[in-house]
DNA sequence: CGAATAGTGTCTGTTAGACATTATCGA
DNA sequence: TCGATAATGTCTAACAGACACTATTCG
């Protein structure tokens, strides 16, 4: 049986994405180690197969160990490869894509908006760039941006999200008439947003059917002309 | 610095779908070495840092080397990964999914439909089964069944090839509409399908714009209810 | 009451599917 | 001419977006 060969460098990194500002923003770390030690990154990291059941599970940890995120959306990306990524050699690195709603990332944490990116390091702009067009194809047919909110939300907060998601305003009426289609969402009794010197919205919270899985709705929002 | 650990295995597996007598099967090889010799798989191997460029530069070859297929349709369908799921150990397969007319094929190939497939070694039959659902829902608003034709076809040969990929019949008045504002196809001129005892259809082939990219739809194909 | 935003009713243009009609071949 | 399939015209129902209107809060 032939070798499996010199044994090749495997990661995993994640792209997590969040909102603050009304803009999509991509978490960021400086480089503990070589190469690049010092420049922001993607967090990532070796696979570790003693420690991880799997590459999902190495993305968790790296997401719990380096950012202090727990149990977030996850989902795996795509893979890239080659000898060219990585001065250390031929590598292979498993990418992830995690939403998070910016008030469950440490106070610390260093943001960078989707498209003002610094400069990255290896083909982390690629993968960025992988994972935002991945989050607002997405976004047209499905619930994906809810994962962005926090556990209760309004309406127009939703839509806010959705627009900032998509990078373009949503018709009022239509994404009001496809969140009731899609029978995701279930009213707070009795929970109204305060605040505002208007009529308070009213506070909505995912269905449990809706927890688990993406709701997929067979027309997009906003489908091109 | 953190040294990478035992070395992983790391192997690209290729799901080739093709259609044949009207269904989607995918391309079975019988497996020459341990584990599982002599039972058919996926077909796929090692990554081989030295020869590949990248893993789907090992994908490639691993079709052309394995079943003689060159220059497919392939797409980078998901990685696999964990210490289950092959009985050497932890490893990591990063599939891919072709797409090939069944003319294109070797005649000693061997093809299994996909909604009756034989039991398959490995997580394989979980591989063929995403990339099954892959192709079904990007054909639902894209060119891809176009690469499952040959280089001249009718529309409704292409109807057909829709229909079977999708598993379901689609309406002949918006499939035409919708070929056509996709302005993905030209007519050749002169040349119509021959043979039947009825009126011969246009031949068509794809433009040249549409040969690189998939064609997108805003609004797919047989929306769901 | 006025400003501001939440939420709804309704009209209209667009799109997709059903159905019917015409076209063109071989036998 | 008939049978069969290709290709197209047209009607209708469903849907999305525009706009206007009502509702409810604070100041």
């Amino acid at each position: 049986m032939t070798r499996a060969g010199p044994p090749l460098i495997c990661t995993v990194d994640v792209v997590l994405l969040t909102l603050r500002d009304g803009a999509l923003q991509v978490l960021l770390q400086r480089r503990e180690r070589e190469p690049f030690a010092g420049t922001l990154a993607l967090p990532g990291g070796y696979v570790r197969p003693q420690e991880d059941r799997d590459t999902d599970a190495a993305a968790a940890r790296v997401l719990r160990e380096k950012a202090g995120v727990e149990g977030p959306y996850l989902e795996q990306l795509a893979t890239f490869s080659g000898a060219a990524r990585d001065p250390r050699g031929w590598s292979v690195a498993i990418a992830y894509c995690a939403l998070v709603p910016a008030d469950a990332l440490p106070g610390h944490a260093v943001l960078a908006p989707v498209d003002r990116l610094p400069s990255l390091p290896f083909d982390h702009a690629q993968i960025v760039a992988t994972a935002v067009a991945r989050v607002r194809t997405k976004s047209q047919y499905s619930s994906l941006p809810v994962y962005l909110c926090g556990e209760r939300f309004t309406l127009p907060q939703l839509q806010a999200v959705y627009e900032a998601v998509l990078g373009e305003p949503v018709n009022k009426v239509s994404f009001r008439r496809k969140m009731d289609e899609l029978d995701m969402l279930e009213p707070i009794e009795g929970a109204l947003s305060s605040g505002g010197a208007h009529r308070p919205a009213q506070l909505y919270r995912l269905r449990n059917a809706a927890r688990q899985a993406l709701v997929i709705s067979g027309r997009g929002l906003n489908p091109r002309p």
